[in-house]
RNA sequence: UCCUCGGUAGCUCAAUGGCAGAGCAUGCGGCUGUUAACCGCAGGGUUGCUGGUUCGAGUCCAGCCCGGGGAGCCA
């Protein structure tokens, strides 16, 4: 086959005759006239067929075309505003490789169950083509960052022979006659691997077995978990925002197309982009949600969602007035507009209803209680930056974290909380690396002891301070991006309900 | 598991308990350097399933199935 010209490198042919080979997006047809949107998978390109340029048989070839058949185009690359990728193709030559029949994905809107059920082919769009290649960046990013500094990528087992912290719910599988479960953290490994290796990282799928359905939940998701010998607690949340912020940075600097196409506000990115992320106690978090101020800032979240409410109808009731004598154009603004204020409504409703669900959460919070989801996005918009919250009560904490050596109550935990609303991205700690400490906590934890004996030995010979955390991929990708949910990070997502395709 | 919203044409959605509709997609015809192109015509339905109330059910009631969002749990 004749060498592919890619359409994100046409300015080098600019004047010359060229070949695209890919699909068609989208075709506009006239009497003389056929614009073709081909997409050859690092954009699209418009193509023009003029009838008086081809011959007949050229002229046949394009008007069969359909969306998503696959074809060969041959023309002179031309610089033209009016084409999405900045160039246009005058087509001398048009070949077809398959004609496609009734692709069910037209380029008008889709409901989420449709489009899921259709995720094979979902993929294709733009929309979830630009989210695809910021997760590629952010992982190229993240492998980039450890790799600079000397860390070791070692994956961990998938299969294990016990729940790591033994509340989760995991999958479990029959191996050879024998429980297994899928992994739901690699951290002990990665422990292991750290006292070999100084600093490694992980980067592989986990599992939770949990029903929750969320816009933040997967069953199946990947995580990036570094581990260090000779870490505490600060020096791991100063290697955690600044991963964070090369991330934020990279995607920044190298996929403005991309995130331009998602419609992302990259204000809110910008702050992000350097470390120096605000961190505060677990006891300031609680003082924070039981405040006056945040009592208030829900009184104002709770006025301002009523006063929304009618003047969304209002609008409603008067572009449904218009809409009878409306032309064709204004008909499909005005149901856009609808459509859209309909799903405003339904958040509006909804935020009215959890709002004092929310309030009580926060309010009542006592020192020992965990944050729930709410809790944290009531504390990330304070902030236009991810926070950092730190020594969570060791009660609440899994048993292998390591505890503030002034404070006994206190875990030497950290989380990291996107803006937004986005909510833990990062969990992780200083672990404990006395032998007796947690031979005591395992048995407090009534935990199977001969299931860590591997993990002990780490203690025995040779423990060191010791710390890492998880980055949760999909919910770092989702931030972002700016997405409403986690499905729309991973190219086949895993959760309740969905394992097709 | 619980709370909450929903299921009508291939897709997105309308339809006071009273004749099941529109736009898109598809097919045919027309028109245009077109940008979700546009204009005309046509085909397209077990209103998620089962039962009940009623002269009459897409609409009301009960149970079930499927999906969205949330709680718990977490990345």
């Amino acid at each position: 086959m004749k060498k592919n010209t890619y359409i994100n490198e046409l300015e080098k042919f600019a004047g010359q005759s060229a070949t695209l080979r890919g699909w068609v997006y989208n075709k506009r047809e006239g009497k003389s006239l056929i614009f073709l949107i081909l997409r050859d998978g690092t954009g699209t390109c418009q193509c023009i067929i003029n009838q008086q340029d081809v011959s007949d048989a050229v002229w046949q070839n394009a008007s069969e075309l359909t969306q998503e058949s696959s074809v060969a185009v041959t023309g002179k690359v031309i610089e033209d505003e009016r084409s999405s990728s900045g160039y246009e193709i005058h087509v001398t030559d048009v070949n077809v490789v398959q004609i496609a029949r009734d692709y069910p994905i037209t380029p008008k809107e889709h409901g989420v169950e449709f489009l899921m059920e259709n995720r094979h082919l979902w993929l294709r769009s733009q929309r979830q083509w630009a989210i695809m290649r910021i997760r590629n960046e952010i992982i190229f990013a993240i492998h980039t960052f450890f790799q600079e500094r000397g860390f070791i990528q070692m994956d961990a087992p998938i299969f294990t022979g016990n729940a790591v912290e033994g509340t989760s719910t995991l999958f479990e599988t029959n191996y050879f006659d024998q429980k297994a479960y899928l992994t739901q953290s690699g951290q002990l490994y990665g422990e292991a691997m750290a006292m070999a290796h100084g600093k490694i990282y992980t980067f592989g799928p986990t599992f939770r077995a949990e029903k929750s359905k969320t816009r933040r939940h997967l069953t199946e998701f990947w995580m990036i978990e570094p581990e260090m010998a000779y870490y505490d607690l600060e020096m791991n949340m100063d290697l955690a925002e600044e991963m964070m912020a090369f991330i934020v940075d990279r995607v920044l600097s190298r996929r403005e197309t991309e995130l331009a196409s998602l419609n992302r506000d990259t204000t809110a990115l910008e702050k992000a982009r350097k470390s120096g992320y605000p961190r505060i106690t677990y006891t300031q978090a609680i003082e924070r949600l039981k405040s006056d101020e945040m009592r208030i800032m829900l009184d104002e979240m709770e006025d301002s969602r009523k006063q929304e409410d009618p003047q969304l109808r209002q609008e409603m009731a008067e572009l449904e007035k218009e809409f009878g004598q409306a032309k064709k154009g204004r008909k499909l603004q005005i149901e856009k507009r609808l459509r859209d204020i309909r799903v405003r409504l339904e958040e509006i409703e909804e935020d009215l209803r959890n709002i004092p669900v929310w309030r009580k959460s926060a309010l009542e919070k006592q020192w020992g209680d965990d944050l729930g989801g709410s809790d944290e996005t009531l504390l990330t918009m304070q902030f236009d930056t991810p926070i950092m919250v730190y020594g969570y009560p060791a009660e609440i904490k899994a048993f292998y974290m390591k505890r503030d050596p002034d404070n006994d109550k206190v875990a030497l935990g950290v989380d990291m909380l996107a803006p937004e609303g986005y909510g833990e991205i990062i969990g992780g700690g200083q672990r404990e690396e006395s032998l007796d400490v947690l031979l005591d906590r395992i048995e407090e934890h009534e935990l199977p002891i001969e299931a860590f004996s591997w993990y002990l030995d780490l203690r025995k010979f040779g423990t060191v301070p010791h710390s890492g955390f998880g980055l949760g991929l999909e919910r770092t990708v989702s931030w972002i991006c700016g997405l409403k949910h986690v499905r729309e990070t991973i190219p086949f997502p895993r959760m309740l309900g969905r394992l097709y395709p």
